[in-house]
DNA sequence: ATCGGTCTGTGTGATAGCGCACAGAAATGA
DNA sequence: TCATTTCTGTGCGCTATCACACAGACCGAT
């Protein structure tokens, strides 16, 4: 795990690794930049239980996190996946404070925090900050829904393909670190259903893996296995966020 | 059906059928009462397509209104239902315009509706009304996301009984005019599963149902076999939205 | 009174995914 | 180096759900 909990100094450039944070309005940003501060998130790190409330809201820059339900019989479900296309902590400044999920750093990296309370003011009095959180709000709306249609319609092997795109989607890398394991509890299924989709993908040359590393060898081939979810997701984001507006 | 296509007188009285405006200050409802207008929502209506851009914002009363997702192969899934606690259309004020799914009455009735950029101005310059929408907005993500977790981990006859639940929650009466197939293409299950999950809870004396018809007879033995999806949603609900400041 | 359409019940396989159990291989740590 | 833990592969029976096919019951319209 190659985070470590020692400060790191940032500037313009890192903050831009945040699409959300690269989309504002120069002034807005200068604005907002000595108060955002940059901090490591390990892996399996629980940035919020359900019914929390956040003290912090967080812009992933190379941290990838999951937002999970629980059941009372401990199964799991992931909800929607966040990256450095987002922000964890939506219920602050929708008002509600708290959501009945978690969030779980799925990939360990980095992400910028800014307090709660900040951010709520600055989502008050700044139209620009208002309008691009609430579009990006109703990408996440879209994303869960859609997760809600896969989980119904598309079997474990289109499913994957699915989480594996939005994933690599919001790595810096070709690599992912994760088991099978922990794949099976974002998806809701057993740990073998995993096995036997991910062997397939491997001996179709699409991915390989070896315990708890799985790299990205052919993403076109991945699209190709894929349900049609995955584009609809990612046509949303890319038509609620358009490109970040300067570099 | 009873819904008619002739126009309806209507009052601040009955304004307050639907819980959203009921819960707005007295000056915000004033200004918008002669904006609007109700409508009959005749069974089937598509109120806005998927992509489509909505002229109207839709307060329900007492029709009912699914929105659902349609896949590429002609399978559909609700991802939410929408009645007189809520309002069609959060594409607008989110900034979205349009969204993937489409929105289908479920259940006749009536609704208010507002030119969608009437509805914006108010959005943006009222914080009473943001603060509503976006409270009820986040119900609406509780809503999804939990729909996908109950897709995942529960059966038929559980979904079953917190679709009925949701429903009834939204109708004035206890009878509620839909065919197992419809309900089958609301869950996204065959029709046959809808069948026998229907039989076991009339056997068991929870509902009564008769070619289109369903009675509801005994609530509190529906809510004994639900999945725990029902709770989580209604608790949120309750907690976003309190009960209306005036009758 | 009858006919045609709609709604519900039922049967018969097929299949995807589950639960469990265990084995081997790879990493880890003492 | 060895023991332990972690990760992945595999087999087997089970169940929920699916796909398809068809029958009977009910309703409304002519």
């Amino acid at each position: 795990m190659p985070a470590t909990h020692t400060p790191v100094s940032h500037s313009f450039h890192v903050l831009s690794q945040n699409d959300l944070l690269a989309t504002l309005p120069a002034d807005e940003l200068e604005r907002l930049h000595h108060h955002l501060e940059l901090v490591p998130l390990p892996l399996g790190e629980v940035i919020y239980e359900s019914g929390g409330k956040l003290s912090h809201l967080y812009f992933p820059t190379t941290a990838i996190i999951s937002l999970l339900y629980v059941t009372e019989d401990g199964a799991s479900a992931e909800i929607s996946i966040v990256g450095n296309e987002g922000i964890i902590g939506v219920a602050v400044f929708m008002g509600g404070d708290t959501m009945p999920n978690m969030a779980v750093v799925q990939s360990a990296g980095y992400a910028y925090r800014l307090k709660a309370q900040l951010l709520q003011q600055e989502f008050n009095n700044s139209l620009p900050m208002r309008h691009l959180l609430l579009r990006y709000t109703q990408a996440l709306l879209t994303q869960m829904a859609q997760t809600a249609v896969c989980n119904r319609h598309h079997s474990i092997e289109q499913q994957l393909c699915r989480w594996l795109l939005l994933s690599f989607d919001r790595l810096p890398s070709d690599e992912l670190i994760m088991t099978q394991e922990l794949i099976s509890n974002m998806l809701g299924v057993r740990r073998e259903g995993i096995t036997d989709a991910a062997r397939k993908l491997q001996s179709a040359g699409l991915i390989e893996y070896h315990r708890g590393h799985i790299t990205l060898l052919d993403r076109q081939g991945l699209e190709d296995n894929v349900c049609e979810c995955y584009s609809v997701v990612k046509k949303e984001y890319d038509r609620l966020l358009p490109d970040r507006i300067a570099t």
